[in-house]
DNA sequence: ATGAAAGCGCTAACAG
DNA sequence: CTGTTAGCGCTTTCAT
């Protein structure tokens, strides 16, 4: 591998010259550039990253801590995942992947292999705050806990969506209603969005005056046709459902089916899910929609904000949008 | 933060002999051993890992070339990422994502980012491979080539899991069976497995003399329903179906419920999926396993004896394994 | 506008 | 068993 040092000898200057011209940190006369760009691409040289990590302090890595574990939506996932990798890319980063465990955040920030961190999938009172606090290298979560600790956010506002969802079936008449909500094991460790999205939902029935259930549900189809059985056992008249749980949703809607209710006929439907999965299902669905990709892109942009200015702290809730799609039916 | 100078003083030793002792690359005294964990300790002492790349060539990263891209199945994807990442984890490395585009896998290979490389969502004539081949760093393709160059390679042997589908279907009677595969756009650009999937299946059918269709179908519930549909209408008589296709999986079996087909009971399937997709349908499916997240491990296994000895490059395609879940009906 | 040179923190030869 | 020291390749002052 060609270095900095061959760069310099083949174009005719010192070794700062081509540094400078590479960081554009002070004035190069075109003539002298030309010879070292022209020496760069001959050599095919590339400057060595540790180096750089090791003068420089940065690495130019951002580290992403993503839930690669069971409950959690893998699709939903993948496309924070892939917002935050081409968010980063677009701003001249690259991305660890981290897994969930204590140990790793430790190791990465304090052998200063990151520059910044991306943590996904936060509970509402996460014991990951105060280390991330605590660190150097600024961080955003993906989520919002009960005290975000200084920290900074970005999020779909849940709380809004599952509200939002109740007063569009509020509004077409719907009096029972129920959330076919995230996995019992999502709910039960507090999870940021699905107990925000469960406070919306019954906020907003209460407010509305609804007979309300909630259903933790497992992301598959046996564990869909499960609630929706259950659904149907405890509240007979229920007409009107929420669903955030996007494997579940297309076995809730054939259950229903199944169980001689059409929707939207006799039952309406509104998703929270991302875009993709609410418009390739045989009905398209009602949906509020949750823009992974564009929020991972946003928590990287949030990052190198932090990292130009450390002062920039902020909690960003995404206002969510509800897409008719002719699966919520107006009893008026 | 401390370094490795800080550590020494501490100990009253020389900075090599904490290196030393943290490499075990030479034998320490309990004593001095003692003395020196202690200070670290104190100290919170982590390695800089751009000081350590530099002095030893040798980052303990590897770079990771997945598909965030649509058309392939996310599930699967994030089942082998998850397998890269904890095997890497055991290993002692960390792991950065890349992105698609050719220039990544010469940005970080050729500033010596990463020791080696895992490559997904390999193509038949995959054009990366030269590059990979070429490369200083040593590299595992998850997915087969026509032409592996070399390269070291792993997947599930997706020819014999499309015979071996057919052969169940074959020795239950069937005599006139579909393939409902991978999505148009994997199928076009030549994706490794699509292709030796298709090849499997259409070798069984041809050699047991059976009446065969295949179907590339949209990883959605819509295509689903159109697959089904359009395989009703060309051939009426169908008995058997092999799904390579995880997310129409569930929709092809209610589509052909919906359209009077009783599964199993006058329409067998096979699927070729995670074994958690098959389990977690309505109703249990009969299917070979897509071991993702072992093959994942196997490659990072892989990779580190390249590591220790280039010469090791090899071919391991993990033999299928056909597991009875009923719905498969015997024709007597 | 350019050069010389002092580190950045670690590893691994070399020397005992 | 331990210490001394020469780099690894780059960035960035300090000079000019």
């Amino acid at each position: 591998m060609a270095t900095i040092e061959d760069v310099a000898r083949r174009a005719g200057v010192s070794q700062s010259t081509v540094s400078y011209a590479l960081s554009g940190k002070r004035p190069i006369s075109a003539a002298t550039r030309t010879r070292i760009e022209k020496a760069i691409a001959e050599l095919g040289y590339r400057a060595h990253a540790g180096a750089r990590a090791l003068a420089s302090a940065r690495t130019d890595v951002i580290g992403l801590m993503a839930p690669l574990r069971t409950g959690v939506d893998v699709n939903v996932i993948m496309q924070f995942v892939a917002g935050v990798v081409t968010g980063a890319g677009r701003a001249g980063y690259d991305v660890l992947m981290l897994t969930q465990d204590e140990g790793s955040l430790a190791r990465v920030t304090s052998s200063s292999m990151v520059d910044a961190l991306v943590v996904m999938d936060v509970e509402d009172d996460d014991a990951r705050l105060p280390a991330l606090q605590a660190l150097r290298q600024p961080s955003v979560l993906i989520g919002l806990p009960a005290d975000p600790h200084g920290l900074s956010c970005v999020d779909l506002d849940f709380t809004q969506a599952g509200a939002s969802a109740v007063r569009r079936l509020l509004a077409a008449g719907h009096r029972t209603v129920a959330l076919i909500g995230s996995p019992r094991e999502v709910v039960d460790r507090h999870t940021s969005y699905a107990e925000r999205m469960t406070r919306g939902f019954v906020g907003a029935c209460e407010a509305g005056g609804a007979t309300h259930l909630v259903l933790p549900t497992p992301a598959s189809a046996a564990g869909a046709v499960a609630s929706v059985d259950t659904l149907l056992a405890q509240l007979p008249d229920v007409t009107g459902v929420v669903v955030h749980n996007e494997v579940a949703l297309p076995h809730v809607i054939s259950r229903f089916r199944e169980r001689g209710r059409d929707v939207p006929g006799e039952v309406s439907v509104v998703a929270v899910c991302p875009e993709n999965v609410a418009t390739s299902l045989p009905v398209p669905v009602t949906s509020i929609d949750i823009p992974a990709e564009g929020i991972g892109q946003i928590a990287v942009d949030m990052l190198t904000a932090l990292m130009r200015d450390p002062s920039m702290a902020e909690v960003r809730l995404v206002s969510p949008r509800l897409t008719e799609r002719g699966s919520v039916r107006d009893l008026g």
